[in-house]
Formats: C-alpha cells, sequence, structure tokens
DNA sequence: AAAATTAATTATAACAATTATAATCTAAGA
DNA sequence: TCTTAGATTATAATTGTTATAATTAATTTT
C-alpha cells in the first residue's frame, strides 16, 4: 500500500542514492494523482528547495525511469509528462482543457500477439490514448 | 487508389491553394512509407526546393493536419512524426533503431466505450503504439 | 490584362523544453 | 579523516517549433 517506501526501496535495491530531493520528487509523483510536467514538479518543490535546479528534475525523472519507477508520456502538447508507474492503465484525455484521467483496463494482449504475430517484432509493451471531451467541458458547450 | 491527386482534391474543395512546395511534401509524405520529422521533410525536398524554409514545412504540415490528410504523432524522441492519413492502423515501433512498421487492425470500439461510461468522457478516436524489437534488430542480437 | 487583394513563402529571430558542462557540494567507504 | 564517487547547482548550449516582417506568388476585381 505504501508506494512511496516502496519506491525508496527500489532505489535502495538499485544502489540509487536518496537525496532530499529525489525524495521530495518521487512523493510529489505518487500523491499529485496529477500527470505533471517536470516544470509543474519544479514549481511545486520550489517552496522546500528553492536552490533546486530544473536539471536535477529532469535528471532523477530519468533515473526513476531506467529504475521502472516512472512512465515518461508524450502527446501533442510541448512539454513530457511524468506518472509514476502503479498498475496497468491506460489514458483519457480532454482535447479541450488537457485533462487526463486514468482508465483502468487489463493489457490488450490479444492485440500485442497479432501485432507480432503480422510484423515479425519481438513484441514487448504497448501504450494508448484515448481522447474526447471531459464532462466539465462538454458541459460548458454552446449550444 | 490515387492518394495524392484525392489529396489535392481535398485541398483544392478546403480552398487551401495548391503551390509547387505542397505539393511536393504531399508527394513525399505519400511515397515515404516511412513516418518522417519535418526535418526529414525538408531535407529530402533540399535538392527541388533550395530555397525552401523549414517554416513552410512546418506551416504546411499544420494545414493538412488541419485538413485531416495528416496525423501528427510524437513519441518519447524529440521531435514530431508525420503520417498521411490512409486507413485505420497503428504503428509498431522498434525500440532499438527507431523503425515505425504499419499495423493494420481494426478500431478498438468497444475499449472506446468502456472508456467513455467509465470517465464520462464524450470519446472522439484513440491511438495505441505497440513496442518491441524488430526482426533486423533482433537478429543482430548477441546471446 | 492590369490593379488590388489575399495567401504563401522566405529568412530570421524568438521561444521553450531538454540536455550538456563544469564547479561545488554531499555522502559513503577505506 | 581522507578519498572517491555521486548528486546538485548554475549556466550555457542545443534542438524542435513557432512568430514576425518582408517579399513573392496567386487569385479576384475592376
Amino acid at each position: 500500500m505504501n508506494q512511496l517506501k516502496e519506491a525508496l526501496d527500489t532505489l535502495k535495491d538499485t544502489g540509487v542514492r536518496i537525496t532530499p530531493q529525489r525524495h521530495a520528487i518521487l512523493e510529489y509523483l505518487i500523491n499529485s494523482m496529477s500527470h505533471p510536467t517536470a516544470d509543474d514538479i519544479y514549481k511545486a518543490l520550489e517552496g522546500k528547495f528553492p536552490n533546486m535546479s530544473v536539471a536535477t528534475v529532469y535528471n532523477n525523472l530519468r533515473v526513476f525511469r531506467e529504475v521502472g519507477l516512472v512512465k515518461e508520456l508524450t502527446y501533442g502538447d510541448a512539454s513530457a509528462r511524468f506518472d509514476f508507474v502503479t498498475s496497468h492503465h491506460y489514458h483519457v484525455i480532454c482535447e479541450k482543457c488537457g485533462k487526463i484521467v486514468d482508465f483502468h483496463y487489463p493489457g490488450l494482449d490479444e492485440v500485442e500477439h497479432l501485432a507480432s504475430h503480422v510484423t515479425g517484432f519481438k513484441v514487448e509493451n504497448h501504450r494508448m490514448e484515448i481522447y474526447g471531451t471531459c464532462p466539465d467541458c462538454e458541459s460548458k458547450e454552446v449550444h
């Protein structure tokens, strides 16, 4: 249940030093429930770490990604978003306001299999995003 | 069958002027069968249009996207890729060499429905990418 | 067809996200 | 404690993309 503790253990196991900055970035990622950009994280931790550099955020997000704790997502917009890895889910994205909502759904294994069969690839994983309009934006719509 | 002609008709119908540069960009997109970046296109047409600006490539890719002729794709890597819109297909991407292969498969309507039901979104469309290792890279693998 | 208007292209500058570099600081091990 | 490796900071560099202004080309109006 305690995701932060598990994550810190993962870092320890892989020999990655646990610094206050890393602790805070992980904590933020886990608690935010949003899908923040590097800059979001940087700004959110400004109060706690006035001297922290953006490079630190990027560096550590890369470290977390390499250790498998975090997934990097790129949508159409300018900057990448980062998602703490939990159970398998997809993202539903509002095309009006950019909101991202998790959509829990089992992985599409049969699609992976077929793709592998047709293309000859050794398939490892896949990602999917679903686009539409969120209820908020939908209700604001003018008719 | 003649995709270029159809595409040009679409431009005419929507009142978009057909210039030599646009013609060439479209032609390249249709014939390349790869999924080029803006820079790829720019470089490929350098011989034909020595004075063409990168801005022209970007501008026209945006125009094509707005008219529905082209899809913009963003993966993990730095630059966006552009795909001439044909029938419904997904992309299988090699994590070693970056190669992108089309994988024709009917749309996952039932997933869209469920996502809509669960999240309350008005779902419009989705995208999926499948990641793995292509046969070439797989065979080069050291055991 | 010439003039006027609109749109497209070019060249260039600006911008924003990310990465690289070098210096400083921190922490762990000998 | 001294040494060494790793992490952070500050800053510069890079890269993909967009904005701006001037020029050129194409369409419409006269």
